[in-house]
DNA sequence: CAGTAATTTCTAGCGTCGCTAGGATTGCTA
DNA sequence: TAGCAATCCTAGCGACGCTAGAAATTACTG
């Protein structure tokens, strides 16, 4: 009985170490470098222990995002609260991607196993929406506040992606941000209080 | 002679057909389908000639994404002289995207090898930057036009691509890029003084 | 026209990838 | 302690990007 227990979670805590494994791996290395064989290395078992726990290398990395999308919310959930919310979130946004490369990628590009705006999306991601919308809900105006949502999430998204990519030109990070933040309603002294 | 020219031709025939062949299979089946060797069979060639005109895979996509740069810049570069630039650009910009997702793909997710904001990008991507430069020029304010320019992309760009990963609420398309127009320009006013 | 040199192209293969079948090993039950 | 399950590992499959060296083709010479 106390020993099917035990087994259980030993499982449970290899499971954990996989996506440890994978998260750390991607993290130095870039996702490219997340394999199989390097996966099973790090976790000391042979590959298809692997197999016994997720349906494929896909199945780790969208365990990964899941993870990332908790940890996210959690930052913007903070953020939420500012004084200025809309700024708050947008370099709590961009703080977490520079900070988790590997992870954001995961989330956004890769892990396309991952249902979002469905009603199947994990809850830590609505839990980032939500705070993304909290955000821009004293600025919506006449616009619906989920719709604004998503529009100044994908915004984020974009100069992140690109930043990232090298696309934009460097040394302007704060100026583009800021700019958004501006045409999207807050940062200019007014509405408060 | 002439049939040293002749040569040179027919080498320079092939290789526009290896890139438009690595296009057709990537819009057909993704850019994972676009194997070495997938793509020799469809030119009738062998793999390795494909490395006699480029260095690798990452090269032939490189090849394609700065076709689809060319090809972008014309279409923003027609929508700039739009009564309300803006807007026209935008929807040039997503059209675009739409009609040709593994193309973007290849410009702005995978050819990291593509230089972008240096002196050595590809013309035909500055072309497509000054397009959206001088779209957003009127309504600058006192924001630079090409960091602004580099803003308004950047959320296209995120919207494009949220949008592709099946990451926003579908049905909201138009709307989500009505409000993105919307705060760019009419959301500010006039030129600062 | 024949023979050789140079170039182009192909066959075959290397190492690695994600993933899986089937046998060995372990631990539990009786 | 014998039998049975669950667990795990060895070995291997097909496909990937890429490359070395042989074969075939072309071009140039005597």
């Amino acid at each position: 009985m106390t020993q099917q227990l035990r087994r259980e979670r030993d499982r449970a805590e290899r499971e954990r170490r996989i996506v440890a494994a994978a998260r750390e791996l991607a993290e130095a290395e870039g996702w490219d470098a997340v394999t199989t064989r390097r996966l099973a290395a790090k976790i000391e078992y042979s590959q298809p222990v692997l197999y016994s726990h997720f349906s494929g290398k896909g199945a780790i990395m969208a365990a990964a995002a899941v993870e990332g999308c908790a940890e996210l919310a959690e930052r913007l959930g903070a953020a939420a609260f500012d004084p200025s919310p809309l700024a708050a979130v947008a370099e709590a946004y961009v703080a977490f991607a520079d900070a988790n490369p590997a992870l954001y990628d995961a989330i956004f590009t890769l892990a396309t196993e991952l249902p979002f705006a469905t009603a199947e999306a994990p809850p830590a991601l609505k839990n980032a929406f939500g705070a993304i919308a909290a955000a821009v809900a004293p600025v919506a105006g006449g616009d619906g506040v989920g719709i604004l949502a998503e529009t100044f999430w994908a915004a984020l998204h974009g100069l992140v992606t690109l930043d990232r990519g090298r696309r934009l030109s460097p040394g302007y990070r704060a100026e583009r941000l800021a700019i958004l933040v501006a045409r999207f309603g807050d940062g200019v002294p007014g509405p408060a209080d």
